[in-house]
DNA sequence: CGTACATATCGAAGATTGTCTATATGTTAA
DNA sequence: TTAACATATAGACAATCTTCGATATGTACG
């Protein structure tokens, strides 16, 4: 995933919020608008629809109902490919314990 | 550092191409206009000042000239946020080897 | 079927952002 | 001090984004 189009996915409070209540928690949306308290339905579906787009969440119909949860495993990928990208020296291979450096008795 | 600060001041093509730019190197405003090629001179500085405010960026001026560089430990310490706020079972303590675990001998 | 409920989409208003030209500010050297 | 150069700021414009109310679509149940 592309890491403009990441970063414009969470670059906004209200979705982070969003990402926060879905971060190992299965929510439908009416949940996420409850939770949230100061946000309409429809910006919220708004929101979702972006996220998803970034496949940055799960999702799983259940009857009338649309339940989304947080995809960690993307997040990590794009954090990554970030620190990868804008911070090679931070995570450079000497700053890593090779496997073979550590005796295994 | 707010992880939607950050986010926001990376969430732009050309701001990245900056970062890259600017990746293990100084560079002085013009040196950056010359390598990006297609954006004028006061866009430049214009990101450049987005990417100081989100101290993204080291400054040092030389004469007539400044020169600005990536902040790698920044981005690092930005993106261990996001890891930790979006995809904390990516990170969860038992996905380490704990030091104490390691034979030194 | 028709009703009720959950979610998505549409269209518009207001805010924010990226880019430009023009110009101001800062720095060096003649 | 003045000229030349480097960078920053101001103001304008277009594009994008966030949010909303209204409404369409999808699903379950009498």
């Amino acid at each position: 995933m592309n890491s403009v189009l990441f970063a414009k996915a969470i670059a906004d409070e209200t979705r982070q919020k969003i990402m926060v209540l879905l971060c190992c928690n299965w929510l439908c949306v009416t949940d996420v608008v409850e939770r949230l308290g100061d946000v309409r339905q429809p910006t919220v579906s708004h929101h979702l629809s972006i996220l998803r787009d970034a496949e940055l969440v799960h999702t799983r119909r259940e009857g009338k109902q649309v339940f989304y949860s947080l995809n960690q495993q993307a997040v990590a990928t794009c954090c990554g490919g970030l620190l990868v990208k804008f911070a090679p020296d931070t995570v450079a291979e000497s700053n890593v314990i090779p496997l073979t450096d550590i005796p295994l008795n």
